[in-house]
RNA sequence: GGGCGAAUAGCUCAGCCGGUUCAGAGCGCCUGCCUUACAAGCAGGAGGUCGGGGGUUCGAAUCCCUCUUCGCCCA
């Protein structure tokens, strides 16, 4: 299940291009991501959040599935029933806005076509370039079960629509009002509050006179002065000394002349503008609620389109909102009504979709009452049922849901599910039906029906997402093996729009919570930090960077660079500087993978014997260690630690030593090169495994072509690695970290004093730490090679100080020990005493520190026994260091 | 106005339920290398009083308070 010719030797050059999309072919070919429901056992789902029809792949896609990948590809190898289904959501505004668009290109408007028309012209369009985004997933890698491809507005979903609407009719969770929503007059339709966007926009202030009827007149501040048209009343705070007196008087409304009766009422902020506010109930939420409490009418004077309607005087009919603000300015300012404009920062809601500044308007539209929905999903986080990652995404949901306002579902749009409810227009009958099914006509008198000619809002479908796509409310065999799912990850934008809904339509119609773990990704950003947007053109495109680096390169660089719920920032202008750290990583694997290959192969398959040379038994430790470090990182969903871990792995240890340490003895061939082939075989396998669902093609291209494949099959049916504990090996780790302090050593040494990376030079070593001395005993013609030694000599303990004085450079291991590198005529006697001073210096205060902490009662009577005795261990060690360069100094002191 | 968060190397960020010779990684930078997998590489190196101040503690990048600056969400 590799590429196309496992057999063959990996090609010289990484080619991502040539290898990944054929991979992936053969991958979906042979099922290897589609679960049949019959038979699960061990179920682990995730439902991806669904992208509009409309939308074409961006990075935060790029971002959020490979998360959804990695956590699905893992759980698939561990051998659980791991599922996930794909889909796209009809997106309501955003798909018949584009249509719109198209058709005014034609200089047409949906209402030209008709309603059937306008949707059978959106059904075209949807069918040609809708769901795009779901074939470019593949390109990324994502392992999606395609046969479980779902659209919110298929019949099962649709059906699921219908049943959840009529339920919650039923229970009276729905209800239809007149209230104040939130209107696009671009759109011409209703938003939910989740919907209007607050941006802070710098308007002004203005204050007005009104006249009072009994003589006298009351100042009241406004951002939008053309909405008094609309006034129908006057408000000050009960507790408001000043104006006592005002309440039970009217005023007299300039330009129009409406009477307006002035009321006390407990929300009017005595702080704001003069405190005496002016009431406009169907221009805003706060009015239309005070209005309510007092019977003041509430008088719409805007069109759908934002224009002032009939109900204001002459002058301002049809002017444009914006239009009638200025002109209501300047009459008042002409009649003297102005007092003052001042200068004033407010929040002004826009449309999600389009932009514009919505209107509150008040308009009768059908609800959801949320606060008894939203009872159940708060109990389960706060009785931690339900975990957010990063955990402060909980207490975001907790505000949001115990503040949770009825959420206006009806929207003034074609495109989408028609609200399945139905009026009887036969006089005197006022039937209204809410039904699954199409009535036929009236049960009450057998009149005609009318459907109500709304439809839902596109997130009254995709809050039913984790179970109408397992085919609720049939109950299914897919309903039943894979609900509930397990981990959602998604976008904090849409906590409220989407999660917080699931998780209540979990609990009200599948009894349960539809997750138990939500993972919130960060945004991705430019290298300026700005969001990446179609309007900046900051955008990066994934399908470039695939076609470019490979789909590995970049999942590896997003997991590694972003932990949960952390921006990344990517260089936009620079693709290469962007995406190098994967694309290195990437082609370092192959590299290593081409050298190593052929010596696994050449050792053959069979049983893996206990090794016994020092390397053999540290990578096998080092491995052990990462794999359960990468295990415990994926399981508590830090990603970019796993990819860290799994990267500093293999390059830091697998290549840079091992690989280097293990030439020596397959050049010599025989029983050691085989047992460092079959070493190489089950080391490879291991982080080539653990890898896997981070970088998924050339882990596989590799794995392919190792020389248990065949029986191992494909990385993607795993195993997931399990080492055996006892691979640990203390011993060899303390080995090998001994061999790399010392060939640091010398190369720093060397380094230093400028010696030719050619020349080579003989080493002494004196009071070698045993761990030293079986790594020099085991790998000494490695340690020369790297080091570029002629040679090492071993002195003993006791003759440590006089073996090692003279013209040359010195060195002291923290692992025990010294080593002198005889440089006679190169040595600068003055720089080596400088440097050993600077060290002895160093060594001096960490020594000084320990034995403080030591010397300190509070220490000794509080710290835990372990860290006390790893402070003794350093004072022991750095007091033989600084011993050791002491009289490292005082020889040369002495001089030569 | 309410809520959440961030500030650590030139850049992007880890570390932060206190204690590993704790100050790290990648990129960038400097020096030297085409060393028989990899120049998309190898070896070595420079660079930070962990935003300021205060506190708790035997011990603070890590916990608390405060200030400054910058984000995000909700009204």
């Amino acid at each position: 299940m590799g590429d196309a010719q496992p057999s063959t030797e990996l090609s010289s050059r990484y080619d991502p291009a040539g290898l990944e999309q054929p991979m992936y072919e053969r991958w979906v070919d042979a099922g290897l991501f589609h679960v049949p429901a019959a038979g699960v056992e061990r179920p682990w789902v995730i439902v991806i959040p669904p992208p509009n029809v409309t939308a074409a792949l961006h990075m935060g896609h790029g971002l959020n599935n490979t998360l959804q990948d990695v956590l699905i590809r893992r759980r698939r190898m561990q051998g659980y029933d791991a599922l996930w289904v794909p889909g796209t959501d009809h997106a309501g505004i955003a798909t018949q806005n584009v249509v719109e668009r198209q058709l005014r290109g034609d200089g047409l408007t949906r209402f030209d076509l008709g309603r059937d028309a306008f949707v059978e012209r959106v059904w075209e369009w949807v069918d040609e370039y809708g769901g795009r985004i779901i074939d470019q997933l593949r390109t990324i890698g994502c392992s999606c079960d395609w046969e479980r491809t779902r659209f919110t507005l298929d019949e099962g979903l649709s059906n699921a629509v219908r049943e959840v609407f009529v339920r919650l009719y039923e229970k009276d969770l729905i209800y239809r009002g007149r209230y104040i929503i939130n209107w696009c007059p671009r759109c011409r339709t209703a938003l939910s509050n989740e919907e209007a966007e607050h941006r802070d926009l710098d308007g002004k202030l203005y204050r007005l006179r009104y006249p009072l009827a009994d003589g006298g007149h009351v100042e009241v501040a406004t951002t939008r002065p053309e909405t008094m048209l609309g006034d129908t009343g006057l408000a000050v705070s009960p507790d408001d000394a000043r104006y006592t007196d005002l309440v039970g008087r009217e005023a007299e409304l300039p330009l129009v002349g409406r009477r307006l009766p002035i009321v006390a009422d407990e929300h009017v902020d005595p702080e704001f503008g003069s405190g005496v506010v002016k009431v406009t109930p169907a221009h805003d939420p706060n009015d239309f609620e005070i209005g309510g409490r007092h019977g003041f009418e509430a008088l719409d004077v805007m069109t759908d389109r934002g224009a002032m309607n009939d109900a204001v005087p002459e002058a301002y009919r049809g002017l444009d909102r914006f239009e009638a603000r200025r002109r209501v300015v300047a009459d008042l300012e002409a009649g003297g009504w102005l007092v003052g404009v001042e200068d004033h920062t407010h929040a002004v809601g826009r449309c999600y979709r389009c932009d514009t500044v919505v209107e509150p308007r008040l308009s009768l539209q059908w609800f959801v009452r949320m606060k008894p929905l939203a009872e159940p999903g708060l109990a389960a986080y706060e009785s931690g049922e339900l975990r957010f990652h990063p955990a402060r995404f909980g207490r975001v949901y907790r505000n949001w849901m115990e503040n949770i306002r009825d959420w206006c579902i009806s929207r003034q749009l074609w495109w989408g599910h028609r609200i399945p409810v139905w009026y009887c227009d036969a006089a005197d009958c006022g039937e209204l039906v809410v039904s699954t099914e199409d009535p036929d006509d009236c049960p009450a008198c057998g009149g005609e029906l009318r459907q109500d000619e709304d439809v839902l809002d596109t997130w009254f479908s995709s809050w039913l997402w984790p179970f109408s796509t397992l085919g609720w409310p049939e109950q299914t065999g897919d309903l039943r093996s894979f609900y509930p799912t397990a981990t959602l990850v998604t976008a904090p934008e849409i906590l409220f729009f989407w999660v917080a809904r699931m998780i209540m339509a979990g609990f009200e119609f599948m009894g349960e919570l539809p997750f138990t773990d939500v993972l919130l990704n960060g945004t991705v950003r430019d290298h300026l930090g700005r969001r990446m947007s179609k309007s900046l053109g900051n955008g990066i495109d994934p399908l470039e960077v695939v076609e470019l680096y490979g789909a590995d390169a970049m999942r590896f660089t997003l997991v590694r660079g972003s932990p949960l719920g952390t921006d990344i920032q990517l260089d936009n202008e620079n693709l290469e500087a962007a995406f190098r750290p994967g694309r290195n990583f990437a082609n370092k694997m192959w590299n290593a993978a081409r050298f190593a290959l052929p010596h696994a192969r050449r050792a053959g398959a069979g049983d893996v014997p206990e090794p016994t040379v020092l390397a053999d038994r540290w990578i096998r430790s080092r491995l052990t260690r990462v794999a359960h470090e990468m295990d415990a990182a994926y399981e508590s969903y830090r990603l970019h630690e796993a990819a860290e871990a799994g990267h500093s792995f293999v390059w830091g240890d697998f290549c840079d030593w091992y690989l280097e340490l293990a030439k020596h003895r397959l050049t010599a061939g025989g029983g050691s090169a085989r047992e460092v082939g079959r070493t190489l075989t089950v080391v490879m396998r291991g982080w080539l495994s653990l890898l896997h669902p981070i970088m998924p093609f050339v882990t596989e291209a590799i794995a392919a072509r190792l020389p248990d494949a065949d029986a191992a099959g494909s990385l993607v049916t795993g195993p997931w690695p399990d080492f055996p504990h006892d691979w640990i090996d203390p011993d060899a780790e303390a080995g090998i970290e001994a061999l790399r302090e010392f060939v640091g050593a010398v190369r720093t040494l060397r380094g230093e004093y400028g010696v030719a990376p050619g020349t080579r030079v003989r080493v002494r070593v004196a009071g070698a730490s045993p761990a030293l001395l079986s790594a020099l005993a085991e790998e000494e013609g490695s340690i020369a090679r790297l080091a570029g030694l002629s040679g090492i000599e071993r002195v003993a303990e006791g003759a440590g100080a006089a073996s090692t004085d003279g013209a040359g450079a010195h060195a002291v291991l923290r692992s025990g020990g010294e080593l002198f590198l005889p440089l006679e005529g190169v040595i600068d006697l003055e720089a080596e005493r400088r440097r050993i001073r600077a060290e002895l210096e160093r060594t001096a205060d960490l020594l000084a520190r320990s034995r403080g902490k030591l010397g300190n009662a509070g220490f000794l009577g509080n710290a835990p026994e372990e860290v006390i005795a790893r402070e003794r261990e350093k004072v022991t060690s750095l007091g033989e260091q600084r011993t050791r360069l002491e009289e490292k100094l005082r020889s040369l002191r002495a001089g030569v």
